[in-house]
DNA sequence: TCTTCGGATAGACATTCATCGATACGAGGA
DNA sequence: TCCTCGTATCGATGAATGTCTATCCGAAGA
């Protein structure tokens, strides 16, 4: 539990604002949270269930949809999910028995931000 | 050695002018794609050495700065020197009995938009 | 040709991680 | 208060990965 919670508070807030690749030294704490930012979106199937995500543009994505079209089993959804919400790049909001997902747009500029090379 | 090969002709051809996160399903094959550049990001060391060849620009950078500046074993470097190029983030250039390191700026262009969800 | 030295590879080890089946939790309805 | 069902967690397992020491390769110079 106390993992979940320092991840949260290491990786959500800022994470990118304060750093790019092209600035010389990146220090290690640095490369560390931006590290685990795109360690998040390394794999194939979180990039799969954000592309779902992402396509609904502004609006939230139930889970159960993505149980439906995806060809992935429902605890491995919900742990990328969760994943994907501790690096900050999805939200999550209760409604009812459901659980709605939607991207957190900041989040993504940040890192464009971070890969520019200027 | 087969592995290696394979890996580079998977990844770095344009491995980001196909799509984009918010362009409805990923197919899986995309994904995997775009999952195996990122994951090439995904290590704070890493990201540590693309810094220091990034802050140099379009200039090349020889392995052996690195291994002073940065307090990482030799073969550890070379390692992940290894992995940015297989994943098309460097090239590698020998001169001498030295290596020279540069970064590809279309794959970061790449990154970019396949992040980008608009 | 022998020596030197930068860099890559081999091999080992510990750690992380993706995945799944089984199960627990929790909200809504009967 | 039970039942149903969407979702999260647990526990196990196999695979991938980062790091190191030791060693090898290959180019330049004596």
């Amino acid at each position: 539990m106390s993992t979940v919670l320092e991840n949260v508070k290491l990786l959500a807030p800022h994470a990118g604002d304060c750093c790019s690749l092209a600035t010389a030294p990146l220090s290690a704490d640095d490369a560390e949270q931006m590290a685990g930012r795109l360690k998040a979106l390394s794999d194939p199937t979180r990039l799969r269930v954000l592309s779902h995500v992402a396509a609904q543009g502004c609006d939230a994505v139930c889970a159960c949809d993505l149980t439906e079209t995806l060809d992935i089993s429902q605890p491995t959804i919900s742990h990328h999910l969760k994943k994907l919400v501790e690096a900050g790049l999805l939200t999550r909001e209760q409604r009812g028995k459901w659980a709605h997902y939607t991207v957190v747009r900041e989040a993504f500029a940040e890192l464009r931000q971070f890969l520019a090379l200027d």
